[in-house]
DNA sequence: GCGACAG
DNA sequence: ATCTTGTCGC
């Protein structure tokens, strides 16, 4: 036992979000809240919000936090917020949570302060959501932190529950003939964590979706892709570009 | 030593 | 995540 009560060690730091992990998972809620999302054509549904962080190669204190809000089905942005933050928490495959999170909450609490009427009714995060290895990813994570709907929109597979980018599943990939088409991600345990999805028709690589909080996976499915003009969903494409112009623009400074 | 590794 | 050049296609 160590008596240093001021610095913790990466296993220990590792341990502390374990159980903060946990903690939160008993909150989450993996299926539809809100009656738009039963409605076949999402009837009801204005908004959809975008979040991430944008980083600068070799600075490992600086980036850039950003929320973008896109009216729905129309997609044309209504808000943008980009803010410079300091970083306080290194990357760690299963923990993108605690390096990102805190400055997300922060750009939905902005928001909710300084207009309330464009709260969205959905997030997109990049990231996985129940596609993780304790089945409590980053878009579960903000989920329950801000009680808004998330989806986990993530650009490579996380390979957990025995689930592989190996040969089968790039089999798997070049099985997908258009836009739209899916395929389940079901790990050893048997359950189905996330979908597969070729979002567009040209991309050959396909984006992976997973439930993060109040909304369902099949849900979750419709709406990315009742949004995707390109490979990436529209909502998280622009929260993209316009995060990376503004770090540019803000480093320079 | 080797493979894995959301962002 | 981020860096880079050209190349191919519409």
């Amino acid at each position: 036992a160590g008596t240093s009560g001021m610095s913790e060690t990466q296993p220990e730091i590792l341990q502390r979000w374990e159980s903060e992990q946990a903690e939160l998972k008993g909150q989450m809620v993996d299926s539809d809240t809100e009656d738009w999302q039963r409605a076949e054509d999402f009837a009801g549904l204005q908004r959809i919000g975008g979040v991430d962080l944008s980083y600068v190669k070799g600075d490992d204190v600086n980036a850039c936090a950003s929320l973008v809000v896109l009216t729905y089905p129309d997609l044309e942005v209504v808000y943008e917020d980009c803010q410079m933050v300091s970083l306080n928490a290194p990357y760690v495959a299963g923990f993108l949570a605690f390096r990102e999170t805190p400055f997300l909450v922060e750009a939905v609490q902005r928001l909710q302060r300084n207009d309330p009427e464009l709260m969205p009714q959905v997030l997109l995060v990049d990231g996985n959501g129940v596609l993780h290895h304790r089945g409590f990813g980053v878009a579960c994570h903000l989920g329950v932190l801000t009680n808004l709907p998330c989806i986990g929109v993530a650009k490579n597979l996380l390979q957990v529950d025995g689930l592989q980018n190996d040969e089968l599943h790039k089999e798997q990939i070049k099985e997908l003939q258009k836009g739209g088409d899916t395929f389940p991600l079901m790990g050893h345990s048997g359950k189905v964590l996330g979908v597969a999805l070729k979002s567009c028709d040209k991309s050959s690589k396909p984006i992976y979706i997973s439930t993060g909080h109040r909304i369902s996976l099949q849900s979750a499915l419709r709406l990315i892709g009742s949004c995707c003009k390109y490979r990436v969903p529209e909502p998280i494409r622009q929260r993209k570009l316009r995060n990376q112009d503004a770090t540019k623009k803000k480093i320079k400074l």
